[in-house]
Formats: C-alpha cells, structure tokens, sequence
RNA sequence: GCCCAGGUAGCUCAGUUGGUAGAGCAGCGGACUGAAAAUCCGCGUGUCGGUGGUUCGAAUCCGCCCCUGGGCA
C-alpha cells in the first residue's frame, strides 16, 4: 500500500461524520474529500430519495462534482428506504471505496443510521404488502388502542415496554409478529451486538452553538424559497401525486409548501412552520449526537488516536475558515 | 392636556369575594434497533410595569408615577 496514504486509509478505516441540519456537514466532508482523497456516502434518510435536492438540502451540483458523492437521491420517493435497507447499501459503497483505495466518508444527519451501521440490525424477514396494507388499514379505521391490545395479546413484552400514543413503533411490533410468529423482541436479541463495523473509524460529531445553528436553519430556508426555487420544486414534486404517508412527502418543509401550493397557507407562515419544525429536528439530533454518539464514540475500541492526529489538526485549519 | 381600556412566562391571554399565579403556542430536556426530517415521553422557564400605602397576607383594594393602545380636544 501506498506509504503516502493516511494511516486510516491503510487499515481499512472511515469516517463517521454526524451533526444536525445546517451545521455544515457537507462542507466539511467535501473538505475531507479533497484533501484525504474520499468517497462521501449519504447517511441522511431523506437525501436518499430523488426529486427534493433544494428542500431537503443535497449537495449542490457544483459540490458533488468536487469529491465522489453515493447515495444522494438514489431511491425513487415511491419507494422507502429504511435502517435495514441503508445500511445494506452503504457496506456496498464502504466497500468499493476500500478496494479503490479511497476513504469512506460516512455523512448525515440520521442517528438510527449510524447507529445500525455500527451496531448491526437484526435480520427479520420483509413484511408482505398484505399484513402491513391489512394493519394499516386497520390502525387508520380504529386508531391506536385497537394496535396496543392486539399487540398485547401476541407480543406482550413489546406492548408493555411501548406508549400507547406511539404509532409508529406499535406497528412495527405487530407487523413483525404477525408475519414472522416471532415477537419483536425476540428478533432483537438474535441481532448480533457489539462494534460490527470493520475497521478503525473516526466519529466527528458536529454540535454547533444553539443560536448560531437556528439562524442558519432559518437563513437557509429563506434561501430554498427565494433562490433555490423550493416551491417549484414541491409543485413538480407533486405532480406524482404520492401517498402522503410515504417518507419522502414528510421531508421538512414538503407538507407546508404543498398547502401553500394549494392556497390552504400563507406563503410567511408556511416560511415559519417549516423553520420550526426544522429547529425542532436540529434539536432532536442534538440529543442523539450528545447522548448516544458521543457514548458509541468512547466505547469504540477500534477509534486510534492516531487517527485524531492526522485529521484534527486538518479539521481544526477548516472550521476556523469556515467561522469566517 | 383630559377621558377610557390595558400593562401577568419568549408570544397570546386567564386569574373567582385579597391567601406569593396557570393555560395554549413557543422553548427546553429525554427516549430511540427495519418508513427516524419519523414516532413518542417529560418539564412552567415569572421582580404579576414601578413605587408608596391598607392588611396577618396584595397580581387582586387605594394613592402617585411610567409605558402602550383608543377616544376627546
């Protein structure tokens, strides 16, 4: 191997870049790119999706073209994406950086995804289009407490440790079990556990000033709108006339635009509920990266610190230009 | 200048016949293992405009002052 080549890349290492909406992830990555000679991979779960690079802030053209970008908008929104289903692809592109020679570079802002990624998920079947259509339906026709008592009956465990409010979650947990006969729970404790990631990693968690992050978020939506040409976005976007319970049409700012499209909403306080709400998930990531990140980041037995002598000093060089 | 109506949480406001205050929104903290930009859980954060008085006790009653609307001149 070449001798000239950061010892990160010798072992087979990457780069694990988090950090909330707007704190400058992908200059950063870029930056890295370029200097370390990388592969930049999406970890963000909407970026996945095709069709909304403005809303929900891809790389620009300009920005792929200066370092190799995977990932971005590579799913069609009809479809989802899912932890599972990412992180399959995301060993795939890990592992083609490798054998190029290249670093991987690991960026996003979704937790779950780094957090599978490293971790390991357990294998549990698809679920058909049948269960998870008849459920479904069935949770929109009865609500909640219809989902939590069923659950009860066939996967007790998980119905004790789950809020009734928590829809999301109740789902799951009936799906799987209706489908496999095997409780939620139980598929869990098959996964495997532990560091699972190959090689030697370098975690950098973004955790910018509150104030600072909020006015970007705030700044950086007035742009989506007034340069970025959001709103025609969302109004092609729409043409396809997706089911509005589908990932891609929650992506940020897509549902106030849309009802701006259709004259349900102003277009200023469209412009003030999606800045909300998109503090609101700056500030969840905050919580991720400060509570989970930074314990995977102490844990990690394969993080060297040697490596932190090679990248901080570069790391350290960008964000004081960037403060600028 | 005079007359009204108001000044209570970041915002909009509630506060019974005096017992040191509470809602919504915002905000903050937390959880998170297959749609996670999702889905949940928790938490009032306060010189009650100021000041003097009445009272055992004042956001509440009285005086004066300040500020903001509206009206009359």
């Amino acid at each position: 191997m070449d001798k000239d080549q950061p010892d990160i890349r010798r072992q087979n290492g990457c780069i694990l870049l988090a950090g909330p909406t707007a704190s400058g992830k992908s200059a950063l990555a870029i930056a890295i790119a370029e200097e370390f000679d990388g592969v930049i991979i999406n970890a963000d779960s909407m970026q996945v999706y095709d069709g909304l690079s403005v809303v929900t802030a891809r790389p620009s053209a300009e920005e792929e073209a200066s370092a190799p970008h995977r990932l971005y908008g590579v799913l069609d929104p009809a479809d989802y994406c899912n932890a599972a289903r990412w992180r399959d692809m995301a060993l795939v592109e890990i592992e083609e950086a490798r054998s190029a020679g290249k670093l991987p570079i690991l960026v996003g802002g979704t937790g779950l995804y780094f957090d599978i990624l490293t971790k390991g998920i357990a294998e549990i079947p698809d679920i058909s289009d049948e269960v998870r259509g008849r459920l479904r339906a069935l949770h929109k026709r009865e609500g909640n407490a219809v989902i939590h008592a069923r659950l009860r009956k066939k996967d007790p465990e998980m119905a004790e440790k789950l809020n009734e409010s928590d829809s999301q979650r109740l789902l799951r947990a009936l799906e799987v079990v209706e489908e496999t006969g095997v409780p939620l729970g139980e598929w869990q404790k098959r996964a495997p556990t532990g560091d699972i990631l190959e090689g030697p990693r370098l975690w950098l968690a973004l955790t910018p000033d509150r104030d600072w992050l909020y006015e970007r978020c705030d700044r950086r939506f007035d742009w989506m709108i007034d340069e970025g040409g959001a709103l025609e976005e969302v109004a092609e976007f729409l043409k396809r006339d997706l089911d509005p319970a589908l990932p891609a049409m929650k992506a940020l700012g897509v549902p106030e635009l849309a009802a701006v499209l259709a004259g349900e909403m102003t277009e200023a306080a469209a412009r003030e509920r999606a800045k909300m709400l998109t503090r609101r998930y700056a500030k969840r990531q905050m919580t991720w990266v400060r509570n989970k990140m930074c314990e995977a980041n102490r844990s990690s037995t394969q993080d060297l610190e040697s490596l932190k002598d090679e990248f901080f000093p570069f790391i350290r060089r960008f964000l004081l230009t960037e403060a600028k």
